[in-house]
DNA sequence: GCCCATGTTGATATATTACTCAACGTTGAG
DNA sequence: CTCAACGTTGAGTAATATATCAACATGGGC
């Protein structure tokens, strides 16, 4: 199994209409990184270059982090400091979540804070 | 800011009744490694390795790696694959989600398979 | 034929992570 | 005193992450 990201890399540029070289410039790095990528011949880069490539080819960055593989650091540390987002984690991790699951977890989310902040803890 | 981890490292062990080198030599580092650390001079060891010392001194793994600021591999890797995932997170980190509203989201990744499968397509 | 934009490859560089090793200081028991 | 267990410190190492640089190959346009 590689890893899947430097095919969907290449797909995007090539949809994005750009050159290895054009986007390595426009991204910040060496366009024979680039083509390392898309080659399988390097590990995913950094969350932050992910981040860049994504948004230099119009794609999706949580697409592009997705198959990456790679967590933003600052995501993660802002994350992880709480004992129960541990245990979130690895339940999470060993209930394998689907797709639509996360997607249910991230309307929970959102349920959270929108309802009236009234002062009490459990509806 | 320094990373509270040393500290907590420290009353934990002694809690546990363990000499540095005692506990050292059950999870398998050097002792100068642990008083390295509770003393904050070096950042918290790798997630295995706070795993093990949570072990030796009888602690919650998951306590010891939220001071630490560490996800296991194995969760991470397992997690991030999902784009919904990558966008629970950055949801999750930018809402700075407390304590209780992580053990409510909890409540709910336990609530989303609890309840009857109805439409259920595998055995 | 020559250029030049594109893509590929091998060797190498730099930073960070995660520690170890050797030496030194302190304190209480015998 | 001495020695033994405990703790602290400075320097160094090994592995991994994250890339760069120089060189080469290929195909289309003039």
């Amino acid at each position: 199994m590689g890893s899947a990201f430097g095919q969907r890399l290449r797909e995007l540029r090539r949809q994005a209409g750009l050159s290895q070289r054009r986007l390595a410039k426009e991204v910040g790095v060496d366009f024979s990184y680039v083509s390392k990528l898309e080659n399988d011949r390097l590990p995913a880069p950094s969350a932050e270059t992910v981040i860049r490539l994504a948004e230099a080819i119009g794609a999706s960055t949580e697409e592009l982090l997705a198959v990456a593989k790679k967590i933003p650091g600052a995501v993660g540390d802002e994350v992880v400091g709480e004992p129960a987002a541990q245990r979130f984690l690895r339940m999470a991790s060993t209930m394998k979540l689907s797709g639509p699951e996360w997607e249910a977890m991230v309307g929970k989310l959102e349920s959270l804070r929108e309802k009236e902040p009234s002062g009490g803890d459990e509806p």
